[in-house]
RNA sequence: GCGGGUGUGGCGGAAUGGCAGACGCGCUGGCCUUAGGAGCCAGUUCCUAACAGAGUAUGGGUUCAAGUCCCUUCGCCCGCACCA
């Protein structure tokens, strides 16, 4: 018989449809194991060749799982809220809620096309009423807590969306969906106070596991730094604080900097002799996108504040004040001290303006560059720190500045709150209304979902208001608190909202009490082993980790992390080794990979594909050699030959087998676990056959990548029930090792020849046996022997002069 | 600049300090075939007719033994980037 997937594929999809053969179960005595990939945005393109990588790898684990004994829940949704969707139904005239119907169904033919083991009666929609009901009522949550707020504040604004964008979306300086210019825009938005959770966020990365550049990743953008916060006074009598992590080096403090932004530039425009100079800097520096304010080669600019002076509060000396784009609003203070001996920016600064650099720590040349590196060095020039090393000089000097009641020691963090709305129809509507006496108040949570309402016409506005905003009867509400005249909140939150607790609904999809019930919660989390992409370290991961800890302060999941184990998968490139894509005409269709070598196939090669944290090419060569091995495990199920069990010959090999896919599936090694197997197929080729109990372990090895086929050859070949719900094998590690084994025999650390031994032989005779081989026998001659090793097992050295 | 990776055949890639190149692709030769983008067999790191050599980006070191550990230099990828 041929081996024909197209049809064996879709019988086997519709029989675990029909037997519901992967839900998961809520109650189960079985130890629970919760399999995670990222749901995905259903786009208009449909699938994409490296959806199912990430998708299979989990799958491969979560069907080993379910051999193993565990109750798994592997689940499946839809994060479906979201621009492109948006612009798509703008674009052609058709309903947003439509085209994600369409778009989602296409998605959902082509994940059950691949035979994933997905159970689907959990499937989830974050663009579903009932579901985003409780998208805000965690909204609601937070903003009954302090931690969403509505600031007025200066944006990034993609003039393309027409649409602020949080600080993880912008990708220097660009719109990371769209590739738009970002700009400047002061606007009133919602924010939430993720930075309440920065230290929690660092310090739990602990205690989850995670790959090192995800750690990294996270911590960096957090960005802690300590130091302390000084204050300095001024001739203008306002003082300055500014934010050091330099407290030592304050002697060094020549001048200092604010951001064009700073507030007492106003306060003291009447002190200042240079007022317009100072205002039309401030004009130019606004009218700067982020991107060209912050690139880095750039020329240092500046315009001296006439009029107003600082104090260095441990010399008493006068020192001059500048504004200068290079100092940033929107971190510590939004002023600094400047240190031009130990600083490269206040240095090219300094030299540029003329200023004075003072060394403060020796070792360095300071006329030619700014010692930087010297947290090594003695202090110089420091008074009452001259001598001590650097570390012991912050610790003085931030005693001293606290006990003279004009410091203290200071964290602070990179990372900025979250700002969460965006003018746009297509997302959550954030559930509060503006009322003229009592300020924001929340819907009742009795009122939700708050539903977007239907309209015509869900093009952004020019004006920077959300679409929302021009429907009058929706706008224009009564206060839920006092009755009286009042709007509501037009903007909708941004598309991670929605994917921030996912995974949280999955173990209670159905409920509409609450987002999912608390035993269900406690039973399903942490998320055992959550994979997904890179690109969403610092965005829906951080996101996530914030809601999450959010949800543990207010008792609603019972761990303080939501994911045990993280791990990511690198991306398939193109034929050609370039990022696939639509304009390089590299993009490869998995439906066209199903239909002319089968889903298994296809599952095989992504797995086999490479490691699979890095990027791999697509190969339309290599895959054939999958399809190869599959065609040969088929028509192996015609040679089985007679034989009960493992045969003495093949033992070894399957002890070993079993051994090496068992662990490399946990290791994300998917690409040896599968040479594994098809050296195990080698090896039973060349001893002509297979016994059917050899076949029978062959087929359970294989069946998580390869689903379909090893299910049609279980059923051909007579075993008993279905392989989805048979036992994985164990092995025995006394039975990996082989009776017989090869040595190399090295002469000064080269291999000059080999032996087969026994396995268990012993030293001695060993390095006789050795000795005795006449290519050894050969090379030692007549040489004087140094040194003899043997390391059992796998090597003989023997060492001569 | 900072952080995380990474560098091995023609290609994707294997190798708890112990036989470099597993497994697959491609390629070469053969068998089978009317035919082959099918199948089977053999071969395939480089140099060599063969023996012998050389070989894991670079230069050094540790070791009986180094792709693997330590130091140097170089290249590439990803992330962040005037964060005081």
């Amino acid at each position: 018989m041929m081996y024909n997937p197209t049809e064996i594929e879709k019988k086997w999809q519709k029989i675990w449809d029909d037997e519901n053969t992967f839900a998961a179960s809520n109650n189960s005595d079985k130890p629970k194991f919760y399999a995670l990939v990222e749901f995905p945005y259903p786009s208009g393109q449909g699938l994409h060749v490296g959806h199912p990588r990430s998708y299979t790898a989990l799958d491969v684990v979560a069907r080993c799982r379910r051999l193993q004994g565990y109750n798994v829940l592997y689940p499946m949704g839809w994060d479906a809220f979201g621009l492109p969707t948006e612009n798509y139904a703008i674009k052609n005239h058709i309903h947003p809620e439509i085209v994600t119907k369409n778009n989602v169904a296409r998605f959902k033919s082509q994940l059950k096309s691949l035979g994933l083991s997905f159970d689907w009666s959990r499937e989830v929609n974050t663009t579903d009423p009932s579901y985003y009901k409780w998208t805000q009522w965690i909204f609601i949550k937070l903003f009954e807590r302090g931690l969403a707020y509505k600031k007025k504040m200066a944006v990034n604004w993609c003039s393309s969306c027409k649409c602020v964008l949080a600080n993880e979306e912008v990708v220097s300086g660009a719109c990371e969906r769209c590739g738009g210019e970002v700009v400047r825009k002061e606007k009133s938005q919602w924010m939430l106070k993720i930075t309440e959770y920065a230290q929690r966020l660092i310090d739990d990365l602990s205690t989850v596991d995670y790959p090192e550049r995800v750690r990294a990743q996270q911590l960096h953008w957090i960005g802690r730094s300590t130091g302390a916060q000084v204050r300095f006074d001024t001739t203008a009598g306002d003082p300055i604080e500014v934010f050091t992590t330099r407290p030592d080096t304050l002697f060094g403090a020549t001048y200092m900097v604010m951001a064009p932004e700073h507030s007492l530039i106003e306060k003291w425009s009447h002190q200042l002799k240079n007022v317009e100079e100072v205002r039309a800097y401030q004009a130019e520096a606004t009218k700067k996108s982020d991107f060209e304010r912050t690139e880095v080669a750039k020329d240092k600019t500046g315009v001296m504040l006439d009029g107003v002076r600082a104090i260095n509060p441990v010399n008493g000396r006068e020192i001059p004040i500048f504004i200068s784009d290079y100092v940033l609003a929107s971190y510590g203070t939004g002023a600094i001290m400047a240190v031009p001996g130990h600083d490269t920016r206040d240095w090219e600064f300094a030299k540029k303006f003329g200023l004075d650099i003072i060394e403060v720590v020796k070792g360095g040349n300071i006329e030619v560059e700014a010692f930087t590196d010297c947290e090594t060095g003695i202090m110089v020039n420091s008074g009452f720190l001259d001598g001590l090393s650097v570390e012991e000089a912050k610790e003085k000097i931030t005693n001293w500045l606290k006990e003279k009641g004009i410091g203290e020691s200071k964290v602070n963090y990179k990372l900025r709150d979250w700002v969460f709305s965006r003018q746009r129809y297509w997302g959550e509507p954030i559930p509060i209304v503006d009322c003229p006496k009592c300020g924001f108040v929340a819907i009742p949570e009795d009122q939700l979902p708050l539903r977007l309402p239907r309209v015509e016409n869900y093009e952004p506005t020019e004006n920077g208001e959300s679409p929302l905003a021009s429907i009058h009867d929706w706008v224009n509400v009564s206060c839920p608190k006092c009755g009286a005249d009042a709007k509501r909140e037009t903007d909708t939150m941004p598309q991670w909202a929605g994917s921030s607790w996912y995974f949280l609904r999955y173990t209670d999809p159905n409920n509409d009490k609450e987002l999912a019930s608390k035993q269900a919660i406690s039973y399903w989390l942490p998320v055992d082993w959550y994979n997904g992409g890179m690109e969403h370290t610092t965005l829906h991961l951080l996101y996530s980790r914030f809601w999450h800890k959010f949800l543990y302060d207010i008792n609603v999941v019972s761990t303080p992390e939501p994911y045990a184990k993280r791990t990511s998968h690198g991306m398939i490139l193109g034929e050609n080794g370039e990022k696939m894509s639509k304009s390089r005409g590299n993009v490869v269709n998995p439906d066209e990979i199903v239909k002319e070598y089968g889903a298994d196939t296809l599952r095989l090669y992504e797995m086999f594909i490479g490691d699979f944290e890095k990027a791999a090419p697509w190969s339309s060569a290599s895959i054939r050699g999958c399809r190869r091995f599959l065609e040969r495990v088929w028509s192996l199920s015609e040679n089985i030959i007679p034989g009960d069990g493992l045969r003495p010959q093949t033992e070894a090999a399957f002890h070993k087998t079993i051994k090496k896919v068992s662990e490399d599936i946990e290791n994300l090694k998917y690409n040896t676990a599968i040479a594994a197997l098809m050296a195990l197929l080698n090896t039973v080729t060349d001893l002509g056959g297979i016994t059917r109990q050899e076949y029978r372990v062959m087929l359970i090895l294989l069946n998580p990548f390869t689903p379909h086929i090893t299910e049609e050859l279980w059923e051909l070949s007579g075993y008993d029930g279905r392989i989805s719900e048979s036992q994985w094998p164990e092995y025995d590690a006394s039975k990996c090792i082989e009776q017989m084994i090869e040595i190399a025999i090295q002469i000064n650390g080269k291999v000059r020849s080999r032996i087969t031994v026994p396995a268990d032989i012993q030293q001695n005779e060993a390095i006789s046996a050795a000795k005795a081989d006449p290519k050894i026998a050969h090379a030692i001659n007549e040489k004087k022997i140094v040194r003899e090793l043997y390391i059992p097992g796998k090597i003989i050295n023997i060492v001569v002069k």
